[in-house]
DNA sequence: GTGGCAAAGTGTTATTTTCCCAAAT
DNA sequence: ATAACACTTTGCCAC
């Protein structure tokens, strides 16, 4: 269907044609006048086939029309940012589009002159908790990838914000875009919403699956590859990049990533020209960050990208991740090896995708095969738009009943209905006491009836529910987050700051006892690292069978912790060491280790340390804001901490690292030659301050602006105190 | 029989992942 | 459950 025969309004026709649409796929066109007439929908169809198309024009077309604010919420921080990259299209239309996201530049107050905003989910519950004043004015929701629901951990916050916006404006229009589910009708009922499902795909995938030299297709067709002494899956990345295809290899582990990748690398090696192998030498050298130390990752990737192979899985750093992302869009890296991750974060499609691993290993359970909504993404990742014809999608068997499994589980399978998890008590202690706390609900009817309104009652017995929910309003009144009087709930100071910190209630019991209670006589910063990292929202490290110094760490350090240690026979024994490690991680960072000495010692990647170093400073800084209220004798040591773990470094650095575009690196070489303090920074000359190693002649100048006299020194004087 | 080296066999180890705060620019 | 790696044993050849 063209353009120009949709009853849309002309702007956005214009728009839409300067981005090169000029006509819709047959699911947008069906979903359209639905859209357009400001229904509720649930898009079911395939990724990479248009979806976000269809909400950014009913965002649009509602806001140009009736006004008010539209939100898109989205799982991943990095699908926040393409989101809000692609918005940006509609800006021309007098629209302005925000994002909001943790780690961005915008406070709630910012957010209120834009029309659009993207963030999310648990950024938007969080908004909700901090009582923003423009809900009413929120006239479209969005939800990306609202098969989320399903997930133990973040489903029931994405349930809960549907529910409140729904609470709160009436007339809200919800846009609900989801993968192929097979219960999108018992969604669709949820939220009175018009169902598209479709698998139709923008280009067409052919599955298949290899067992020794033969891959039989969906479509009964067989073909044989033989080449001596090289695994089948080598042979097929060998013939899609020798078509002018793009090759993505998923596989279970992190270490089988870097496993195959090395495998593959002289195969496709011998496959690239010289122009191409001039092209992706360069890459290493662009993406060089001074500011970083270069880590082994990074030695081991760029070996990999010289011979158009890369690895990807999610202990990389941001950085390493965006470069292989964007070198495989550009076509230079022929093929990347990935553990899930890839499937899920943002639209890189390939000629290719072959599906190694069908099996997961998960705590507890051993190894189980994977969900099948999760091969249908990882599978539709086949086919480029624009550059293939045909998308290829091959799973390995090594036995003939595996083969027939795969198929009938996998290729000719459904995939499997999705399941509200707000049942679980982690999920409805945290809820309840964000809804109290906001005055959200203030009777017990209030609070049935609002949980009445979630797709958990929609799809399960009520009467269970109201149990579960009453067992949690006891906990949470027990421990003093909540009280209650003359049939009203309100919430308690504490409880009030442990919804707004966004934290979960056991974590908030757990800092607030240790404060109130601990017999610790002189805690150090090591015990509040190791009290956060006790906490249930800091996910410990794995302890591993060479992991036994950390126990005589234990012995090192016993007079440091803030919690009881637990009896060594105990059960709670094996998560006390866990979170130790944790904890010796960031006190390593903090006391300056290498990145790469911590990669070595912890068995991580950058990736990972930087997750790590964000969960802590979180908590250290909601600590920080418990000890206002009960011990605000740990103020100074706690303040401090916050900002040697974000830097990482030693107390003595705190000066110089307050300056823009100087880290832990930079600090350390200033501070190794003497430059100690801003006023030293002053005083010496530029030319001196540029021989400094790591320190060039633009971050001097840089340095010397911020120090100069006439500049404010306010930001640059807060830590003089520390020294 | 012995040294040198490659192939085959045995044993050990570890196992995927995301988002949440506030304040200032 | 299984891949990946480290380490040991076996097999083979030339001398």
């Amino acid at each position: 269907m063209k353009l120009d025969n949709i009853p849309l309004n002309n702007k956005i026709i214009k728009v839409l044609k300067n981005l090169e649409i000029f006509e819709l796929y047959p699911p947008q066109k069906e979903a359209l006048p639905h859209v357009l007439k400001g229904k509720n929908m649930v898009l079911a169809i395939p990724t990479a086939s248009g979806k976000s198309l269809i909400a950014y024009i009913g965002i649009v077309n509602k806001l140009l029309i009736a006004g008010g604010k539209a939100l898109y919420i989205v799982p991943l921080k990095a699908l926040a940012k393409e989101k809000y990259e692609e918005l940006k299209s509609f800006e021309v239309l007098g629209l302005k589009i925000g994002i909001s996201t943790g780690d961005l530049d915008d406070s709630d107050p910012r957010l209120f002159k834009y029309d659009i905003i993207v963030c999310t989910s648990e950024k938007a519950d969080s908004l909700l908790r901090h009582g923003i004043n423009w809900v009413e004015k929120v006239k479209v929701l969005v939800i990306d990838e609202i098969h989320l629901i399903n997930d133990y951990e973040r489903g029931p916050t994405l349930e809960i914000i549907i529910s409140k916006f729904k609470a709160l404006n009436e007339n809200i229009q919800i846009i609900a875009l989801s993968a192929t589910i097979k219960n999108s009708k018992e969604l669709s009922l949820w939220l009175k919403a018009k169902l598209i499902k479709s698998d139709w795909r923008p280009v067409p995938l052919r599955e298949g699956v290899c067992l020794k030299n033969k891959i039989t297709y969906d479509n009964g067709k067989t073909i044989t590859i033989n080449e001596n002494g090289k695994k089948s899956l080598e042979i097929l990345v060998k013939n899609s990049i020798k078509n002018n295809g793009q090759v993505l290899v998923f596989v279970n582990t992190r270490r089988s990533t870097m496993s195959v990748a090395n495998n593959l690398s002289s195969i496709i090696d011998n496959i690239i020209n010289k122009n191409e192998k001039r092209e992706l030498i360069k890459i290493p050298i662009s993406i060089k960050d001074s500011v970083n130390e270069i880590n082994s990752i990074d030695k081991k990737l760029f070996n990999f990208i010289k011979k158009g192979v890369a690895f990807h899985h999610a202990g990389l750093s941001s950085n390493q991740r965006k470069t292989v992302e964007q070198c495989f869009k550009k076509r230079q890296i022929k093929c990347i090896v990935a553990t899930p991750t890839l499937a899920a974060g943002v639209n890189i499609p390939a000629q290719c995708v072959i599906i190694r691993d069908l099996w997961r290993y998960e705590l507890n359970y051993g190894m189980r095969p994977i969900p099948v909504l999760e091969y249908k993404q990882q599978a539709g990742r086949a086919g480029r738009p624009k550059y293939d014809v045909k998308g290829e999608a091959i799973s390995i068997a090594k036995t003939t009943e595996q083969k027939d499994q795969i198929f009938d589980t996998y290729i000719l399978g459904e995939p499997e209905p999705i399941f509200s998890k707000l049942g679980s008590k982690s999920a409805l202690r945290m809820h309840l006491l964000s809804s109290i706390a906001t005055n959200f609900v203030k009777t017990i009817d209030d609070i049935y009836d609002f949980f009445d309104s979630t797709f958990y009652a929609h799809q399960s017995d009520t009467q269970s529910l109201k149990y579960d929910i009453n067992e949690s309003l006891n906990f949470l009144n027990q421990n003093e987050f909540i009280e209650f009087k003359d049939n009203i709930y309100f919430a308690t100071l504490f409880g009030k700051r442990t919804s707004s910190l966004y934290i979960d209630p056991l974590s908030a019991l757990l800092l607030k006892n240790a404060f109130e209670k601990s017999k610790c006589e002189k805690p150090t910063p090591f015990s509040f690292i190791n009290l956060v990292c006790s906490t249930p929202d800091v996910r410990s490290l794995y302890l591993r069978k060479q992991d036994f110094w950390i126990e005589e760490e234990a012995q090192q350090l016993k007079n440091e912790f803030l919690l009881k240690t637990p009896d060594i026979s105990s059960e709670e024994y094996e998560w006390f060491l866990s979170d130790l490690k944790t904890s010796l991680l960031i006190f390593d960072w903090i006391e300056e280790l290498t990145e790469d000495g911590i990669i070595a010692k912890y068995n991580v990647g950058p990736g990972d340390i930087h997750n790590i170093i964000e969960m802590v400073e979180w908590l250290l800084y909601a600590s920080r804001e418990f000890a206002r209220i009960y011990s605000d004798e740990y103020l100074k040591i706690l303040n401090e901490l916050i900002t040697r773990v974000h830097y990482g470094c030693k107390k003595e650095l705190l000066n110089l690292v307050s300056l823009k575009g100087i880290g832990r690196i930079r600090a350390r070489a200033l501070f190794n030659e003497n430059f100690k303090t801003i006023n030293d920074l002053r005083k010496v000359p530029l030319e001196r301050l540029s021989k400094v190693k790591t320190i060039g002649a633009g971050i001097a100048k840089n340095i010397k602006n911020q120090v100069g006299e006439n500049k404010k020194k306010k930001n640059t004087e807060i830590y003089e105190f520390f020294k």
